[in-house]
DNA sequence: CGGTTTTTCCAACAAACGTTGGATGGAAAA
DNA sequence: TTTTCCATCCAACGTTTGTTGGAAAAACCG
């Protein structure tokens, strides 16, 4: 079994064949990703996900022990996928930027990973809600590790006074990423761009839509 | 077959007899909403409906075709129970209420729908994603008709000044909703009422959370 | 009461599911 | 070349799935 030798992943020894499993192992997380995307967890089976990686179904036996090991490594990589985006995307701005400018950088890498780049993160949108809560809670660190990394870009704003001091940074959080992931079950390239999605998203909840003179 | 009685809904002639089987049928609707909404459409089976419905897995075909049949129909009640409680709330209001006012009930009582009363609503809400196309355009009408009475409300607020000119409304009709539907994947009743989680939504959709003073 | 209709149970079906083990091929090691 | 081992295929397993048809029961009607 290949597995052990890619948790603990020494610097590929026996290169080659380490190398050739790798593919037809990422193969077929590809495959789980795109088709956990399209049509849920349980609607996929394994001899379709065996057939969009060109191999049969027996094989994916080989690399992954059930099903559910699968399903786990493709919300893992979903989850990772994004954090890794978004904190890479904020990381890299200039150190003027602003707090706001910053949350509006992470809104953007979001979404892009969601609805352009990342099957696996799409997937894990999708699928979250419909597993079993065991798989859910076999990832909870890792989206409360992002929540938590939201949650300082929200609290370093309302420190420097860009948001409100009185506002819920929790709830305001849950509003802004809850439109975020539900964008995906309706959102259409056609009619506008990933990233003007994103600038309005935060447009409206940081200036809000009243009709009120916005400014004095 | 009993579907044709109903679906006619002649004011029941046979009367007992009608009505006996319809309890039967809601039974076995209401156990299908609930059981779709904890586990998801594919992973629930049509032996735990029965069982749940304290009848045998087969008779289920005595009211029913086929399991899609039943998602289309429980799908179909979640989102008219929605609809009209929406439509009914904002009815029931004075006519000196502000536009404003008015969607904040909708919000509310939507929300109310969804987390509290109506185990249909939640059900659609939760699976819409991992059915079949086909199966959501079934009821793709009721839908559209839904979001087109959110859209009247946004008018409204829009044509009366409460919402800013330059908002785009199908938009923030969107968002507004978007974080509203997802809000069931982490609402926890011990922590906020629903009422008070409507309200703030509202608040942070109108106002904004900007720490530039909102009121001049 | 007997006879009819409506409702329910029961046993079984074919298909598809996740999963397993053994055979097979091909490359690396000896 | 022979041997070893990794990778893949293939056929099948036992379950469970949605679904069906017929028998039994329950409810109704005259």
């Amino acid at each position: 079994m290949i597995k052990d030798k890619i948790k603990t992943s020494k610097p590929q020894e026996k290169s080659h064949r380490a190398r050739k499993s790798e593919v037809t192992r990422k193969r077929i997380l590809d495959a789980s990703a795109e088709l956990f995307g399209e049509q849920g967890y349980f609607a996929t089976t394994l001899r379709q996900i065996a057939k969009r990686a060109k191999i049969d179904a027996g094989s994916i036996y080989y690399y992954f022990d059930s099903k559910d090991e699968i399903l786990d490594e493709v919300m893992e990589i979903g989850i990772r996928a994004v954090a890794d985006a978004v904190k890479e995307a904020v990381d890299a701005l200039p150190d003027t930027t602003t707090n706001r400018e910053k949350l509006e950088a992470a809104t953007k890498e979001h979404l892009n990973t969601l609805l352009k780049f990342n099957a696996y993160t799409s997937a894990n949108i999708a699928i979250f809600a419909q597993v079993s809560s065991e798989a859910q809670n076999r990832n909870r660190k890792l989206r409360q590790d992002y929540a938590a990394y939201w949650h300082e870009l929200f609290d370093a704003a309302q420190k420097s006074g860009e948001i409100s001091p009185t506002t819920d940074l929790s709830l305001v959080r849950l509003f802004l990423l809850g439109s975020i992931n539900w964008s995906m079950q309706w959102y259409d390239p056609k009619k506008k761009s990933i990233d003007e999605l994103a600038l309005s998203f935060c447009e409206m909840m940081f200036d809000g839509i009243s009709g009120a003179n916005t400014e004095c």
